[in-house]
DNA sequence: TGAAATTCCATTGACGCCCATAGGATGGCA
DNA sequence: TGCCATCCTATGGGCGTCAATGGAATTTCA
């Protein structure tokens, strides 16, 4: 079962129902539920009108970092604060449907229905209008940008880097 | 069982009642009350107005590895002295509840309700008003610095070995 | 013996767990 | 090859349990 690679990918529109579920889509869950804690992590995106998601490893690990117990130093505070502070643990019910809290509902504006966009090693959640948009205007700049964009081409083997 | 290593995650509002009584989140209680010592450790912390929790196991590992924690020992000293010093044993009541301490109130102005940060392998407690002053500068921080807070990622194995 | 604190019990509202249903996809079988 | 049975996912809803909270009862210490 652990052939496939934690990767999350596509985007899968749900419905949010009455008591405030949203079933996680098949090939998330199938991820996630492998782990340690069986739902997923979210916290507010510091840049979108989003919420990132992923599994509780991704938090393991970054805890790992900054495990130290230094009361001095208060570099690792804003960021904990900012990710441990924020952070959500969203267990799956029975069905594999999480419960998204108010708080971060509010800051995606997601009301009716949530969209699961896969990000690879983790995944967002948008209102699916707002997604919508977003998706168009990065379309439209990529167009407009192609112009100016002279991808210079690699003139002999050149590696990344 | 390294494998669940405490982890703090999200924030969670309570309320002090009439008697100084708060009830610690209850994923909290749930890493906390596997320990040695039933209840929480606090500590002021040293740099905001808040309240440094963990469990005790956190203190057991810092009395073990004072020595090598840091090469400054003089500081040390002072650094231990500090913290065992003020440290407080709050334990669980039947519901799983502490009284903190007046001191520690005063120290992070809390009255009514209490704030509980998870910071990933510890947490703070606050004053909500203040938390949420600290959390939008911490955000903004993190913002800026978000270049640096690259998550390690696994190898490629995944496993979490 | 009084004040403070600890233990016990009661309430309520949210959440977890259970079951039920529909629709789509898959594979089996004729 | 086409139809049907089956499985699984997404969704809805009911209900029991537990978390958070309040207060009373009981104990402890000065």
């Amino acid at each position: 079962m652990e052939a496939a690679l934690a990767l999350f990918l596509s985007t899968f529109v749900n419905k949010v129902d009455r008591k405030g579920r949203v079933s996680v889509p098949a090939t998330f869950r199938a991820v996630l539920s492998q782990q340690t804690f069986s739902g997923v992590v979210a916290i507010p995106s510091l840049v979108s009108a989003a919420i990132e998601g992923s599994g509780i490893d991704r938090f393991e690990r970054l805890a790992e970092g900054i495990d130290d117990f230094n009361p001095f130093s208060d570099e690792h505070d804003d960021f904990s604060k900012a990710i441990f502070g924020k952070a959500h643990q969203l267990p799956f019910d029975g069905e594999g449907r999480i419960i998204i809290p108010e708080n971060l509902l509010a800051h995606a504006g997601i009301t009716e229905h949530a969209a699961f966009v896969g990000q690879g090693r983790s995944f967002q959640i948008w209102e699916p209008e707002a997604l919508a948009q977003r998706e168009a205007e990065a379309v439209d700049r990529a167009k407009r940008d192609r112009a100016n964009l002279k991808i210079p081409s690699p003139p002999s083997g050149e590696g990344a880097s």
